[in-house]
DNA sequence: ATAATTCCTATCAATTTAGTAGGAGTTAAA
DNA sequence: TTTAACTCCTACTAAATTGATAGGAATTAT
C-alpha cells in the first residue's frame, strides 16, 4: 500500500495542477481544507516536493505554492519514489534503490525475482505515463461518463 | 515492498514443490537451514500456510510439512495477501479488501482511482500466473541460459 | 519410555507512520 | 514601519507494524 504521504502528496499536485493554471501560488491551507488533508502534515509534504523540484514556493503575505513543471512531467512514479522509495515489491528487482536479498542463493537463477522484476516494469511503466496531466483528462473523462449516466437515468 | 514474512514463506512453498516430489513431509528446521530462514520465525509462517489450506503438516518425529495442493494451484497472489493484505496500492481499488479512501471526494471521477485500478488489475494478473510450477519453470530456464554463458565464457 | 517433531501463546525491540507543537524567517500591504 | 499572513525548520510523540525470540504443551515413530 502507498502511504497516507504519498496520497497526500498526489491530491495536493492534481489540486496545483487542476487550479492554478496561472501559475499563481495557493496556500497550504487553502489545499489542505480543500484535499482534507492536516496542515501541518501537509506542510511537510509541500516542503518536500518543493526540495524534490517539484514545486515552487512564495514565502511570506500571499505566498504558497505552484507548480515548478508543467502537469506533463511530473508522475506518480516519482511522487511515490520520493515518500515510499522503492516500487519494487523486492530490493532485489528495485531500479534506483537496488540491493541483493540477504538471504538469496543465486541471484541470476532465482524464478521468484523474475516474476517481481516483471511486476517492476509494468507497474513502473504505468506509473510514469501517470502524469497530472493524464490524471486530470482521465478524471475528466470519468466526468462525462456519470453526466451520460444520470441523464440515461432522466429519461 | 513486500515483507520478509511473504518472501520466506514463497521460498519454502518453493523450495517444498522442487524437493518433495513425492509428497513426504520435510522438516521446518531442514527448510530453515537451506533456504536461510530463521527456524522459530518459520515455524509460524508453516504454521499460517497450513491453516490457510497450502500445506499439510504431520506431528510428531518423522514429522514435518508438505504441499497440500499441486505447484500449479498455489500462487504468489494468494500468499501475498495471505501475509500482506492487499495487493492493491490503494485501499479503494483492492478486490478483496476494499475500503473507501477516507479522504476522497468523489470515487467514481477519480483519475488517480483509475490509475491505480490499472495498475492493481495488472499485477493482480501476474501474481496469479505466478504459480510455484512457473516459478520452478523459470528458474530453469534461467539456469539453462546460465549455462550457456559460461559454455561460452569456456571457448 | 524417549527423542524428535509440530503446535500454540506470549513477549519484545526496533522501525515506521502519521501526525503535532512552537517558533523563526519572509513578504505584502495598511 | 508595523503588522498580519504566510512559509520554513526542528523537535517531539503515540500508535501500529515488523521481525523476530522464548518456553513449553501435544503428538508420534521407534
Amino acid at each position: 500500500m502507498v502511504s497516507r504521504k504519498t496520497k497526500y502528496a498526489i491530491n495536493a499536485l492534481v489540486y496545483l495542477a487542476r487550479e492554478s493554471k496561472d501559475g499563481q501560488p495557493i496556500q497550504i491551507s487553502c489545499i489542505a481544507e480543500k484535499e482534507h488533508i492536516p496542515r501541518k502534515f501537509l506542510e511537510a509534504i509541500l516542503l518536500q516536493l518543493r526540495n524534490a523540484g517539484m514545486l515552487n514556493s512564495r514565502k511570506g503575505k500571499l505566498g504558497g505554492y505552484s507548480l515548478q513543471k508543467s502537469p506533463e512531467e511530473i508522475n506518480i512514479a516519482d511522487v511515490m519514489r520520493l515518500f515510499d522509495g522503492p516500487i519494487a515489491l523486492l530490493p532485489c528487482v528495485a531500479y534506483k534503490y537496488y540491493k541483493r536479498c540477504d538471504e538469496c542463493v543465486d541471484e541470476g537463477t532465482c524464478g521468484i525475482r523474475a516474476v517481481f522484476s516483471e511486476v517492476r516494469t509494468e507497474t513502473v511503466r504505468m506509473l510514469k505515463n501517470a502524469t497530472l496531466a493524464e490524471v486530470l483528462r482521465r478524471s475528466e473523462g470519468l466526468k462525462e461518463i456519470s453526466l451520460v449516466k444520470t441523464k440515461n437515468k432522466k429519461k
